[in-house]
DNA sequence: CTGTTAGCGCTTTCAA
DNA sequence: TTGAAAGCGCTAACAG
């Protein structure tokens, strides 16, 4: 390891000072006078110097890790998540470290092992598929975690999310309100937290206006899926579509167009995630929209104050949303 | 920092050796006799020890660490390489660290400085839109980088591609062959060196058949592009589409098929890269499958050697690519 | 305001 | 085959 040669001591050398004096300007620089301070920083610059993070994470104790804890990078939703984080982190000088979640072939322990060997300050867990294992994980590491997108029931976890509830019970209500009798709610087969969340809106919307529910599970594989909506499509007569994530709501809207429905006269459809993928459906998906980035940049700044302070006045934050209404709706 | 409070001086005490014994344990196992390997071991497991990455750095000068230099998450091209390369990362002990590419708000030299700051042990760059300062900023640092879906045309920088080149060249020449004479390539405005590549191809096909190379030039909003299409479309006859990527090509086909195109009867379509989202196209994408997934294991793997012997036999490595037919080609 | 010094938890010679 | 001891580059008391 050649690479940035340029050490504390060299600096201090050059500038004629300790290399505590050194050390302060990076992290007290209001310790140091004035003129001192100039003359180091001077050299820093001059030098190229860039304090070794390894280095200083094993003196201080604090690593300035951040660990992202996250199953699948391709799923729209984390994707943006992902890149609001980052964002964040860089302001805070934050470095970022991925770990993704339950690999098939390690068990779950395994995960939190990791973390703990990286020496991570703070963990951001972008898991929605979590059982009490993960659960327990999180409430035994002794680390600050924020939960993006994920609901925990009885947890102490501090979490970030809109509140998908209320989001589905709207658009559940304003479909009804457009006389839509047969609404469909299209959700996944595994238990993901948020799509549970999502269901309980609908349903209390459904029962309030004395609907009968009709709920098809999905995969999360398009051609397995596609065989699920031809073959609900043949039995059952609709006239409204929720899909839980964008894919499925496309692909759901596009068997139904194929079948035969026009949207959104006989049909009118929502998605719940309105990533950019709503914008390449035919016709272009109307959606609850979940500002992803922003909820990154939300989670990081709740995870830098959660690792400085050790608190939170809010443990469950919950952030505006919209409804975008595009041209499956009227 | 109380997390982990069991360090390699603990294991040593409480297994009756020294510390060095466990260190050896941990990285030289049969340096040590079996039997006390085995109590030392066994020891490990009980207090659940696992080594500092932050001690275990300094102290080798390796980190580890492999840092991801990537401009965007949500692109879906780079999330699934980046599925790959955690994958990898994974079964050999590196961590992965991710680093934004060319923030608006701080210079590109800041990038490289983070990186080297961090102390990675090797890169994975997956940014495609580089200019000469990238360029040289990845000659100048001293570690190992192997390039993702990008093209550097005269850098000792180690690749991972297809052969976009050939790959669009045959699409176009299939498109050709099918008879279609106004084929248009709908790539970006800004330079990605991918697209280049692939407009190569394009043109070498169109020229060899004696056709009239269009090319449009996009962005990478779907509403603005929305308008380029339509302007387009009104003042154009095509009979071929082919779209540098799959969210590109699949709002070009949306628009075509408002303004009247038969697909694939009077209009066939590919597009380049078949991420998820060609499978949501109505009817769905034709496309050169880039495997995305596997590139990121190659490029991990590859990065691994060049960490380990610092060369490589082959530094710009094809994959294997193929065409997938789906519903917008004959 | 600045310098000296003792570690942080580990790897790695060098002896034994 | 094992242990003692010297750092890796930095932070953080503690003096001065």
């Amino acid at each position: 390891m050649k690479k940035n040669k340029v050490t504390i001591y060299k600096v201090a050398a050059t500038a004629g000072v300790s290399l505590a004096t050194v050390s302060r300007v990076l992290n007290y620089p209001e310790k140091v006078k004035p003129e001192t301070r100039e003359k180091v920083l001077k050299v820093i610059k001059e030098l190229g110097y860039r304090p070794n993070v390894i280095a200083r994470g094993l003196a201080s104790r604090k690593s300035t890790f951040v660990g992202i804890v996250v199953p699948d990078f391709s799923r729209g939703s984390v994707a943006e998540a992902i890149n609001g984080i980052v964002k964040l982190a860089i302001k805070y000088e934050y470095q970022t470290l991925v770990f993704p979640a339950e690999d098939d072939n390690r068990n779950k322990r395994d995960v939190w092992s990791d973390i703990i060997a990286s020496q991570v300050d703070g963990i951001l867990y972008l898991n929605d598929l979590h059982d009490e294992d993960a659960i327990e994980g999180i409430d035994r590491i002794n680390i600050p975690v924020v939960a993006l997108n994920s609901v925990f029931k009885e947890s102490k976890i501090a979490t970030v999310n809109i509140d998908y509830s209320d989001a589905c019970y709207k658009i559940t209500k304003k479909l009804i309100d457009n006389g839509r009798k047969n609404i469909v709610l299209a959700t996944t087969e595994r238990k993901y937290t948020i799509n549970d969340v999502i269901k309980e809106g609908y349903l209390k919307a459904i029962q309030e206006a004395n609907l009968k529910s009709k709920i098809v599970y999905t995969s999360g594989k398009t051609d397995k899926n596609t065989k699920i909506f031809i073959d609900y499509l043949d039995n059952n007569k609709i006239d409204g579509i929720i899909g839980v994530r964008d894919s499925i709501t496309i692909s759901f809207l596009n068997n139904a167009i194929i079948s035969g429905y026009n949207v959104p006269n006989d049909l009118e459809v929502y998605s719940c995630k309105d990533t950019r993928i709503c914008k390449l459906a035919r016709p272009q998906l109307s959606s609850i929209h979940v500002p992803t980035y922003e909820l990154g940049k939300i989670a990081m700044e709740k995870l830098t104050v959660l690792m400085e302070d050790g608190k939170l006045e809010k443990m469950d934050l919950f952030v505006p949303y919209k409804i975008i209404e595009r041209e499956t709706t009227k």
